[in-house]
DNA sequence: CGATGTGAATAAATCGATTTAACTACTTCG
DNA sequence: CGAAGTAGTTAAATCGATTTATTCACATCG
């Protein structure tokens, strides 16, 4: 019933507490014998060490924060998915926060981060917090930016090239030879909406044909883009868009929803391309072409970074990594 | 640089660590003054208390650890979300692990959860665990099943209806006529699945009229949903079903996919209903009617029951909670 | 042969907060 | 007036592991 302790097991074993720790910790220090008693009297008692004890005296946690923007975006699940592999395989729990875009949920989490001195942490920041992830670095935690590019430009950070993608979306429109094409998605406060928008335009402006409709949103959900394919709809035939592009996914299938219920047809009438390439967007009933974001690498390339920079923090330096996104043509733009 | 620790508070404010600890923990304990005194203290040194010593010295750890099967599948991120809540407004950090319904990972969890001592653990079980619960429990862990009804009925759980949510399907489709009716989900070793077509097959005999055909398949996916549905569109048109049941949602959307691609309609062909109602299905081409889980509400009642019983460990006995599913008919079943 | 070195084990110090028991300075009341 | 109680503080013990300095036994070598 008791916990069994080191003292239990080195008593046990017949050796000093002192050794059960360096037979759990550093083998290599322990003659094989001894290992082998000591291994015996752990697994005979069941003793787990706790942990607590363990992070006071050596100094350092070893688990890992990570606060993403929205648990239930399918994107962020990806990363987080990601980002579990490197961790795990270097035995590295990961404590995973979700800030639902919530500054003051932000706020609890660091707290909670600091107060368990983690070793690292992963954040896709909401609130102006620079300041609080200064001391947490000062204080030993290695920070890293996911999905952001840190304006201070002081914090390494994983990134997607929006603008690429931008680019590749509209070249892609404008190859298969629309001319009117609608923007759906917004806020445009958001830098990575104003950065896919910005790039599209630049896109347009290169090609000299073709025109933007930009169709600001409150939101990035489903309902956003029906919404705005009705708004267009409502407007006669021929001023109408021959495509559209959809800020992320979720919008370009709430569009294709809205355009299918009033019988147009998709691609002919009118194209559609998304953003992200969720699962769904190749499950829809008109399968989505999409610009793929590596989600999941992303999360990948973020941990194994961060566990250098913990390894190492002061031979580190300040890096970033920006991963490019694809272009994955389906069905909604070449029926 | 060097972190402030409550004898610098103590120093500062010029009282005794002793008092600090009880200004922080247990503020009704000291004067005004000096909780003012104290406060200003912190603030100052920018003090952020050291987890670890805490949790060694009071013996309890606040977190509470979750193990689900797949952060990737809407339900779970779902069931997380419901968590959060209740736990985050009493202050208790949320651990977050993805077994991915892969036994060895499970484990690696709970070890970590048992050296870290959490107060609680919220889990859906793969593996056979019912030993290491025990010990978690008899060690003072709370345990709490997520999603199953525990066999072994030794520890709480809240879990959904699946008996109730498969006839309700069934009845639904046989109440619009329907009565070649086929069953698409797998493997039929899950218990959810297996649950979910023994009562749907009951509804049938019960109501005297319709038959089911049971497709199995390997995985719940578009993909399977696809498969499934161009075998049944090989048959001869008179020996098709006119209605699927689908074990899940993606599964829905992937027979929906193929239905439209072989230009049938749906519903007046072929009606389809889903099942869990996760957002996609609302924004499907053709809205899917679908058996709603109340993934969010089993989240928040698992947490609630678990602070429940962390807080009176001795007093609360094994109580079992069973959420209702309900119907939500859309435009899949009912044109 | 005595000095030096090496591998293995141990005793004791330590991490930083919380808690217990003891102490003070005042009230209150029989 | 002295006993008993109370509110506020503090000194010191404590949680359970890791680490450091030390000891010990034994081998190696000039």
């Amino acid at each position: 019933m008791a916990m069994a302790q080191v003292r239990d097991v080195a008593a046990l074993a017949g050796v000093s507490p002192g050794t059960v720790s360096n037979a759990l910790n550093h083998p290599e220090k322990v003659s094989a014998d001894t290992l082998a008693r000591v291994q015996a009297a752990v697994e005979e008692l069941g003793f787990i060490r706790n942990d607590a004890a363990r992070q006071l005296r050596a100094g350092n946690n070893r688990s890992v924060g990570m606060i993403v923007l929205d648990i239930a975006n399918p994107f962020f699940t990806d990363v987080a998915r990601g980002v579990e592999d490197p961790l795990a395989s270097e035995n590295r729990p990961l404590i995973l926060g979700n800030s639902a875009q919530d500054p003051e949920r932000e706020q609890s989490y660091l707290n909670l981060f600091e107060e368990q001195r983690v070793s690292g942490l992963l954040i896709t920041p909401v609130g102006n917090i620079l300041d609080r992830l200064r001391r947490l670095r000062d204080r030993g935690t290695s920070v890293l930016i996911v999905d952001r590019l840190s304006r201070a430009k002081e914090f390494s950070s994983v990134s997607v090239d929006d603008a690429l993608g931008g680019r590749l979306a509209m070249e892609h429109l404008l190859s298969i030879g629309r001319r009117r094409i609608a923007f759906i998605g917004g806020p445009l406060g958001i830098a990575q909406v104003k950065s896919r928008l910005a790039s599209a335009q630049k896109a347009v402006k290169t090609a000299g044909k073709g025109e933007i409709l930009v169709m600001e949103s409150a939101t990035m959900d489903a309902a956003a883009g029906r919404l705005a394919a009705d708004a267009f709809l409502a407007l006669p035939e021929r001023k109408r868009p021959d495509a559209v592009f959809a800020a992320n996914d979720l919008v370009a299938l709430g569009v294709l929803q809205s355009l299918i219920l009033a019988g147009l047809k998709v691609p002919d009438d009118i194209a559609i391309i998304g953003y992200d390439d969720i699962d769904f967007a190749s499950s829809a009933a008109i399968p989505l072409t999409s610009i793929r974001q590596p989600a999941f690498e992303m999360g990948r390339a973020a941990a194994t970074m961060l566990l250098d920079v913990i390894a190492d923090p002061e031979y580190s330096t300040v890096r970033h990594i920006t991963l490019k996104p694809e272009l994955v043509v389906r069905t909604s733009t070449t029926g």
